[in-house]
DNA sequence: TCTGGGGTCCTAGGACCC
DNA sequence: TCTGGGGTCCTAGGACCC
């Protein structure tokens, strides 16, 4: 059994699931199946735009992120259907449930699709045979319908699920790189796109193939470090681990929305601020993270985009909190043209139990100042090598209290003896 | 009739410190 | 007089992916 894994190096699938939102719908309502289904944004206003289609839909050209309008054209019985996230959540994670029967090393990289480090698992039977009872038991049981790629990296177990789809299986050995990989036009390996594409043919380079053979200097100097990368990845070398964990790790968390129509209106705009701070509000607060910036986007009715963030002395997290500092930054940074869409979105994200206590420290703002404030916030950061957490905007209006714990008491105590 | 919403990583300049 | 070089943090924007 154990002839087919390497004694030096590593087996690695990634399963990408076939068109899966319409995949799901079809599951969930057999009499979508063989027809051309489309899950779209927003179904009833002009701007949706196409999320998934079922191959179907795509035998007529439809295509992901088209206007609704553009593949209705093209497709005139295509059934539209709204994304319903909960059905989608609760398939993937009973798929990732049977990934994790065959071991613990699955990386989820998205709501379709992960990786699985299956070096280990000889006792389950070759890697073709464990990927095929894997394929065959999310068809079976789900009813859906997935592609898997084996190689001895991520990167190039990435490119073998693409290349059958759907329902293939695709090995991808170091030894048929010349013939399956290196053809490829540069444009559909993963990790370029539409820029660096016509910058690579800009030199020449059309082929995955003749990316291997280009001069590294001469890729360094047209894309920096990623030249380095992108051609390392094409011999097929990527040493990048599995990792489980790489999920809980997010940087930052932030919605956004477009208005149903371009607006200058500052009631409008204000009432979509606040929303958005309340959504991301309550992400982070489930994920029990607090962050340090906000970010405030602006797109124009000419789709020109702006970004503007600021970073805070203290960690934050509700509504208000975010909310106050998205206004201040929409005051200081709209140029008065009519907007198209805003985006919120916090950053410097750190677990809420990394924090060392809460202090509302709002309360005695104003006996002390902002100044002092910041500075018992940073002689809090030396005391204590950890990050203090501090609602400054949240309860301005909350009349001045008493300390709440003894640690806040003594620890104004301290900062006020210290001044004096 | 144009083009959503969720992210990550990288770059580059300026401020600031040593 | 007039000046180095490294490191880190912050900010804005761009490229890419699903």
């Amino acid at each position: 059994m154990s002839k087919w894994y390497p004694k030096n190096g590593r087996v690695i699938f990634h399963v990408d699931m076939n068109s899966f939102y319409a995949s799901v719908e079809a599951a969930h309502d057999p009499s979508l199946k063989g027809k051309p289904v489309a899950i779209a944004g927003n179904p009833e206003e002009r701007r949706g735009i196409i999320v998934t289609s079922s191959y179907e839909a795509r035998a007529k050209g439809v295509r992901t992120t088209m206007p609704l309008w553009q593949a209705k054209r093209l497709c005139p019985d295509l059934i539209v259907l709204r994304p319903n996230f909960d059905r989608y959540r609760a398939a993937s994670s009973k798929m990732f449930k049977m990934m994790a029967e065959i071991t613990s090393l699955v990386q989820p990289v998205s709501i379709d699709e992960g990786y699985l480090d299956i070096s280990s698992c000889q006792s389950l039977g070759s890697p073709l045979e464990i990927a095929t009872q894997l394929q065959t038991r999310i068809k079976n049981e789900l009813d859906l319908p997935c592609s898997i790629g084996i190689a001895p990296n991520k990167f190039l177990a990435k490119m073998a699920s693409d290349m059958k789809k759907p329902m293939g299986i695709t090995v991808l050995r170091k030894r048929d790189l010349p013939e399956k990989l290196w053809p490829l036009q540069v444009a559909e390996m993963y990790g370029i796109g539409q820029k660096t594409g016509t910058k690579l043919n800009g030199i020449g380079v059309n082929t995955i193939g003749d990316l291997v053979q280009a001069d590294p200097y001469q890729l360094k100097r047209l894309l920096g470090v990623n030249g380095e990368r992108l051609q390392r990845r094409a011999k097929g070398d990527d040493m990048s681990p599995v990792d489980p964990e790489a999920i809980y790790d997010f940087k930052s968390i932030g919605n956004s929305e477009t208005l149903p129509e371009d607006t200058t209106d500052e009631a409008v705009i204000l009432s979509l601020l606040r929303k958005l701070a309340r959504k991301v509000s309550t992400r982070l607060t489930r994920k029990e993270v607090v962050g340090q910036t906000v970010q405030l986007m602006i797109r124009y009715f000419d789709r020109r985009t702006i970004t503007r963030s600021v970073t805070q002395t203290a960690y934050l997290a509700t509504e208000l909190d975010i909310f106050s500092v998205a206004t201040d930054l929409f005051d200081q940074h709209w140029d008065g043209r009519p907007i198209r869409l805003l985006g919120v979105t916090v950053q410097g994200l750190i677990e809420r139990n990394q924090i060392v206590e809460q202090l509302d420290l709002f309360r005695y703002q104003e006996q002390i100042g902002d100044e002092a404030i910041n500075e018992v916030i940073k002689q809090l950061t030396e005391r204590y090598g950890k990050n203090p957490f501090v609602n400054q905007f949240t309860e301005k209006n909350v009349a001045h209290d008493q300390p709440r714990t003894s640690f806040q008491k003594d620890f104004l105590d301290d900062f006020r003896n210290d001044k004096e």
